[in-house]
DNA sequence: ATACAATTTTGTAATGATTACAAATATATT
DNA sequence: AATATATTTGTAATCATTACAAAATTGTAT
């Protein structure tokens, strides 16, 4: 879904989940964020305008999402899951000082060697870590400290 | 770290960790059992031998061989993370059904395009999942309910 | 429209892996 | 032996995620 001019309440329909209000504002979130947010990140930013919204319903919702593979969740963060709306196969670089994630394209096919020959292969995740260009300049990056906790 | 004739307390030595007791005997579990390895298997398997043995120093240890890359943690399951001794570069299959994480050769150099020009890359972990080939012919497989929680 | 059933949302209470912290123990140095 | 340093240990937080049941919403049948 990257283009704007769907409808959401189609889209949901079309995958066999029920368009509530908050399915529907969770899923324009997700798709006008794609920097790969967190749970939190999602349930603070819908719950200015959904304002009874909970954070179960996140989850909740999340997972629905996920079983239904229009979203993906990520495992590029330690300690949380990280959702992206972009489901094609693609690569997620971590930077360690400033925690951004980047995607990044890669030839996913080429891995497929005769290693995993008779192997069933549902998901393909593809995570580096290291420093993105901007800190490899800036170093006197302070983000750092905040964001890494 | 694979030939089994080297000795641990020199090779702990070599890498600038003081090899005590329970360092030795980690590492020795980590080498004995490259099924990577739950924290909570380590410190299970480990504490039959050193009765005294504290989780802490579990988590402690892992920690220090971590940055010391004589191991690396991995984050093919979802809740916990797991540990390999082996730190070269390859990719992880983990099995939806029995729960079982295979390794598996890559090419990670194909993968590199032009893609991440101007990045420092740390780490590359290559994670899959799906259906390991014994699952796929034994539809029973029971393993699931009892291992994935 | 009303009554009933099914679905969704919500709030609160577990769960469970990891981390923080300080006391106890062991090891190194003088 | 005395003292300083490093390691281990136990317990108490932390915090993302899950479990669960009541409340609210929506769908369906009269
Ligand atoms: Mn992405
Ligand atoms: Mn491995
Ligand atoms: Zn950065
Ligand atoms: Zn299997």
């Amino acid at each position: 879904m990257t283009d704007k001019s769907i409808n959401l309440t189609e889209y949901l329909i079309e995958h066999g989940i029920r368009p509530s209000f908050q399915r529907i504002k969770i899923l324009q979130y997700l798709i006008g964020n794609k920097d790969h947010p967190t749970v939190d990140d999602i349930y603070q930013a819908v719950a200015k305008e959904v304002s009874t919204l909970s954070k179960t319903t996140v989850y909740n919702t999340l997972t629905l999402f996920t079983q239904a593979s229009i979203i993906k969740g990520l495992r590029a963060s330690e300690n949380e899951i990280r959702y992206d709306p972009d489901t094609a196969d693609h690569g997620h670089f971590k930077c360690k000082k400033c925690s951004g994630i980047y995607d990044f394209a890669v030839n996913i096919d080429t891995l497929q060697s005769d290693a995993l020959a008779g192997f069933q292969i549902h998901e393909k995740g593809i995570y580096f870590t290291g420093i993105c260009p901007a800190c490899m300049e800036n170093k006197t990056n302070s983000k750092s400290e905040e964001e890494t906790k």
